[in-house]
DNA sequence: CAACAAGTTGCGGGATCAGCAAATTTGCGC
DNA sequence: GCGCAAATTTGCTGATCCCGCAACTTGTTG
């Protein structure tokens, strides 16, 4: 068996959850009145913390601020982020988790691989969309800071471990046995954490749901080419 | 063009360089004693934080321990790190770093894919080893603990980076335009992880070795079953 | 050996983060 | 409606952390 060691990221019970909810009993509708506020103050703060980074730099925002501009005191900022780098990646995170939920919402009968490319644009899509025209910026922003590059990087490693949970369960795959379903996902991660990357800096600014398209295109061509053959049978 | 935005990690001149040295002109042989010096307390330091952090426990360590432990004044530990958890990752940093080195280094005539695959079991060769018994108490501390976690999947990123670099490299692809070396070297990376993970909890231990094997095996079988074909076509 | 560059150290201030307990707010049954 | 129990928020506070600054020590160079 060995259960899954602890992609968990989340500290404990209470508040401080990394992610916003969907995991107690997958139902996140019609949650209670209280539930509906923490998320909202959650993601009060993280929008009031992305923004602030932007405009001020990372370096002249404190957490006062993002807890001021939230409404809410600086304590309670605590209780939902364990920094301010978390709170500023809360997006991105949520973005990763959704991700997985994108996928398993694909009609059965479509190919994996082409659901995996549907989920993956899907999540990406509003990138393109004028009103996140200053989201380049912050995501420029977070893949620059040493300290935000590491939050960021949390956020992949939780949408590996969602997409391959949901490729699992549409392959019928055992996902405590079989590495298949992480390597896939591992390796769509990556690609597409590389075209994000490409489309960030493209100097004549391109289009994001091409590049993703073209780099998950590259994963099917680059594998025909060496994988045939037995892979490698040396010892070191 | 679009220079490679920056993946470089660190901050700035003078000390507090996240990885050793290897990069002014990539001549690390007879470095001055000054250099010499500069990565043994790097490497000191590196070694403190982890074992104090195995011993007594993440919470438990103060930087003024890890400082004492390596012979250091607390305030010079902040020009190698910029925090504990950074210096908790520096093995691991390092590795990552020399995987790329490893690349260079498999014959030219060699198929990409054996090479790959020897240069990254050549990196964790020694993991199975007996004096590095204690390593994988260590490790699990590490992708156990959130902040880690972050600090560790930075040195992923770095393998990634070098990785791709070497690719291209040795591919003669220009990594600036063609996003296919960071491709596969992001596959290369992800099913390397999740070889190392398995590997980390499996309950009756096992060897290291085969299971990245069959995790980069792994990753020339899926594609192949998906590839040929037009990935998809669809808009949104 | 002298002059210079590089690295180390102590000090000090600005900030972060979590434990604790009191004050508030929400969910719910009557 | 009303009040109670559970869940949250908040202020206070102590332990750390992290970096700028300036003085000091040590490697490097000619």
């Amino acid at each position: 068996m060995t259960a899954e060691p602890v992609p968990d990221l989340s500290p404990g019970p209470g508040p401080h959850g990394p992610w916003p909810a969907a995991r107690p009993g997958e139902g996140s509708k019609a949650a209670g009145l209280r539930e509906r506020k923490k998320l909202a103050t959650r993601h009060a703060l993280g929008i009031a913390a992305m923004r602030l980074a932007v405009q001020r730099g990372l370096d002249n925002v404190l957490v006062d601020d993002i807890a001021a501009e939230a409404g809410v005191s600086p304590r309670t900022f605590s209780n939902y982020f364990s920094s301010k780098y978390e709170a500023i990646c809360a997006l991105a995170m949520d973005r990763a988790q959704q991700t997985g939920a994108a996928l398993r919402k694909r009609p059965e009968a479509e190919p994996l691989w082409d659901a995996i490319t549907h989920a993956v644009l899907q999540q990406y899509a509003a990138a393109d969309q004028a009103p996140e025209k200053d989201w380049i910026t912050g995501v420029r922003l977070v893949v620059s800071s040493p300290v935000l590059q590491g939050e960021y990087l949390k956020s992949n490693y939780v949408m590996q471990h969602v997409l391959a949970e949901a490729i699992a369960e549409r392959t019928g795959t055992d996902a405590g046995s079989d590495m298949l379903p992480r390597v896939i996902a591992g390796a769509v991660t990556a690609a597409t954490q590389v075209a994000m990357e490409r489309w960030l800096f493209a100097d004549p600014p391109t289009a994001l749901a091409p590049l993703i398209r073209l780099a998950l295109g590259k994963l099917t061509e680059i594998l025909p080419a060496a994988g045939p053959r037995a892979p490698a049978a040396a010892s070191a």
